[in-house]
DNA sequence: CTGTCGGCTGGACAATATGCGCAGTGGCTG
DNA sequence: CAGCCACTGCGCATATTGTCCAGCCGACAG
């Protein structure tokens, strides 16, 4: 949980060259092979690295529009429209949010006039009382997370 | 581009358990290494496969609590929000989405309170026109891609 | 029908990385 | 001062990688 200078560099290193082996690794930070491995082990057991599956673009699979849906829920029904969703492909991630039974989830299409069948898909659900949503244009900031582990590995 | 079956299965099992070589992958699937090796290669040229970086947990980094964030940015002042969010560490994630100059942004903080403090940190900035925050309580489906691959490996 | 082509197989090779263990060192703490 | 912990530097047997190759097969155009 506790993040010092070494591992900060380390994730960077690995966000930045995932293909490397522990071994190169070490030649790259200067310390003991041992080291590197016994930090990497550290950081996946604290869950601080959740793992290493690769990042797929939806858009290079054939889904090139990303939307952001915001549900309003009837009272009581948000476990079921949970399961609802998960059952969706197209429904990338779901989060509840503050609000009177919100929920925000990010879609994906095959177009916008696909986005109109996912969106169909999702709210047709009876425990959805109203759903906007927002098409994507351009993400000026992709996902990422070096920024706050530097932070973090900074600040102590 | 296109996904084939083989390619969808290879990337379940690649998500699935991202540490295994290429050799052993080739076992599981049941086909020759110089297979799984020239299907990878296509798909990290094909951008399918965008990387490998390590998944870092936020909240184990000390970064608990995760929100939403509806900018309404200035006519023109697109440009210069994009540059000022950049610079903040916990934005992890920025889009601009159809609608009169709104972009949506996805923050961490290390806890409520402190929220506080990156909320003010994004908006302190003259582009910006209003920002509204929705914090997110549970997350119950995080970031996924696999049920989109077997769909795109089935379609075809 | 026939020739060509791309993708897959199964195998080989040297080079390299891994998992694992061990003794020694230095700093921190009770 | 002793104990503990993290790190170093080393070695070993084993596994994996990168890179070749020849051969097979189905798809396709002429």
């Amino acid at each position: 949980m506790a993040i010092d200078h070494l591992d900060g560099r380390l994730l960077v290193l690995l966000a930045k060259e995932p293909r490397i082996g522990v071994l190169e690794m070490s030649r790259r930070l200067g310390v003991a092979r041992g080291t590197v491995q016994a930090r990497l082990d550290r950081l996946q057991s604290n869950g601080v690295i959740r793992g290493f599956g690769p990042q797929v673009d939806p858009a290079a699979l054939g889904y090139p529009v990303t939307a952001f849906a915001t549900l309003q829920i009837r009272q009581g029904q948000g476990a079921d429209v949970r399961a609802h969703l998960t059952t969706v492909p197209e429904v990338l991630e779901l989060h509840t949010t503050t609000g009177s039974g919100d929920m925000l989830c990010r879609l994906v299409a095959r177009s916008n006039a696909d986005l109109q069948r996912v969106i169909d898909r999702v709210v047709g659900f009876d425990g959805i009382v109203r759903a906007s949503t927002a098409i994507v244009m351009e993400n000026p900031v992709p996902l990422r997370i070096i920024p706050l582990v530097e932070q973090a590995a900074t600040e102590r």
